[in-house]
DNA sequence: TCCAAAACAGGACATTCGTCCTGTTTGCAT
DNA sequence: ATGCAAACAGGACGAATGTCCTGTTTTGGA
C-alpha cells in the first residue's frame, strides 16, 4: 500500500510555466480542431500537465477558453492584423500586407484551419454568453483599429471616398468569410481572391495614396 | 420475464416521415447548435424516434450529417441565396433581396445563430474529409450561381466593371463574415453593414443596370 | 394465407467526457 | 528550522456519449 516511488528526480514549481504550456496547447488544439472537439485529456497530454496541475490553474475548461481568448486569440488578432495595418503607411497597404502574410503563412503548412476568432465566435457564440462578449470585443477592437487607420490616413490628406467603419466592416467580414471557404476548398485562393477584389476596391476610391 | 405488452395503439410505419422528421430535428440543431454539441439522444427526443428506427434509417451520426448537409443546407442555400439572385432582374439587385430578407428574418427571431453551411463548415471540415468536399460543392455551386447570374447581366447589355466570378467569392465571403459577426455581437448591424458597402460598390462599378 | 424483409422498439454496452478528491511536494515568509 | 499556502500528482467519479444488439411489429408480394 505504502508505495514509496523512488525519488526521481526534483519537482520543480513552475506556476507560470505550467499555465503557458496549457495555454499554447489549447490555443492550438482549439484552433485547429474546435473547442468541443478537444478534450481536456488530450490537453494534459500535449501540454505535459497533470489533472491536479490543469485543475489548479484553471477550475474548468470553460475558463481554459475564456484564456485562450483572451492571451492567444486576442493577440493573434493583434500581431496578424492589428499590427501590420498600423505599421504600414497606408490603410490599404496594410490590409493587403496581412491578407499577403497570412497567405503565405498558410503556403508554408499543408492545412488550413481557419480563423481562429472566427471558428471560436461561430463555435461558442451562442454556447455561452461570456463567450460571446469576449469574442465580439475582439472583433470590435479588429474593426475599430482598421477604421482608425482609414480615418488617419484621411486627415493625412488622403483623398478616402468611403466610410471608414462601414468599410472596416466589410474587410473583416470578407476576410473571416473568405478563411472559412478556404477552410472548406483546403486551398487559398478565396482569400487571395478576395484580397484582390478588396485592392480593387481600395483603388479606385483612394486614387492618389501617399505617396 | 415475458411481460406481454398491452397492444395500446397500432403502429404505422412511415419511413420517409421518420427520416424526415429526424433530418429536420438535425438540421434545425446542427445549424443552431453545432454538430459535435448535439446528442443523438437529443435528436431521438426532438424527432420523436427511437433508437432502433434512427440506426435503422442513419447507420452512423456522421451519415446522418452527411444527408443534412446533402438535403437540407444545400436546400437553404438555394432557397434563400441562389433562387433571389436568379428571380431578380440583376445580379445587384438579388444580392441585396438575399440579404434583406434575411436581415428582416433574423430581426422577426430573437437570436443570431449563423449561416448553416459556415457553421457546419468550420466546425467539420477538417474533422472529416466526407463533410468538406460536401460542404465545399455547395460553396462552389452557390458562387457559380452568382457569377453566372452576372454574366447573364452582361450578356443582357449591362455595363459591368467587374469580374463576375471573383466578385461573387467576395459576396459569399463578405455575407458569411458578416454573419459570424453578428453571430457574436447577436446584432444583424454587421449584415446590413456590408449589405450596403456592397450596394455602394456595385452601384459604381454597374453604372446604368437594367432598369 | 404465409413469409421474408423492412421498419421499429427499447435497452445494453464500452468509451470518453469534465470535474473533483485526497495526498504529496515545493517554495517562501518568519 | 518551521509552518503554511501554493503547486502539483494521480486517480476516482458519475454523467454523458455514440453504437450495437436482440426482439417485435408492420408491410407487401407470392
Amino acid at each position: 500500500m505504502a508505495r514509496q516511488a523512488p525519488p526521481r528526480h526534483r519537482r520543480s514549481n513552475d506556476p507560470e510555466g505550467v499555465r503557458r504550456r496549457v495555454i499554447d496547447a489549447a490555443y492550438a488544439a482549439f484552433s485547429t480542431q474546435g473547442y468541443h472537439s478537444t478534450s481536456v485529456h488530450d490537453l494534459k497530454r500535449e501540454a505535459g500537465a497533470t489533472g491536479g496541475a490543469l485543475a489548479h490553474h484553471f477550475a474548468t475548461k470553460k475558463d481554459l477558453g475564456l484564456a485562450v481568448i483572451r492571451d492567444r486569440v486576442a493577440a493573434a488578432v493583434e500581431e496578424t492584423w492589428i499590427r501590420p495595418v498600423l505599421a504600414a503607411s497606408t490603410a490599404a497597404e496594410g490590409i493587403q500586407a496581412a491578407f499577403a502574410s497570412i497567405i503565405a503563412d498558410l503556403e508554408g503548412r499543408g492545412a488550413v484551419s481557419g480563423c481562429p476568432l472566427n471558428n471560436l465566435a461561430i463555435e461558442l457564440a451562442r454556447h455561452d454568453d461570456d463567450f460571446r462578449v469576449l469574442i465580439d470585443a475582439v472583433f470590435v477592437r479588429w474593426r475599430e483599429a482598421i477604421a482608425g487607420k482609414l480615418k488617419a490616413d484621411l486627415s493625412a490628406g488622403a483623398a478616402i471616398d468611403l466610410d471608414p467603419e462601414a468599410f472596416a466592416v466589410l474587410v473583416v467580414a470578407s476576410y473571416s468569410g473568405a478563411m472559412a471557404m478556404s477552410k472548406a476548398k483546403q486551398d487559398t485562393e478565396p482569400l487571395r481572391v478576395c484580397a484582390e477584389q478588396l485592392a480593387e476596391v481600395m483603388r479606385r476610391r483612394i486614387p492618389a495614396a501617399g505617396r
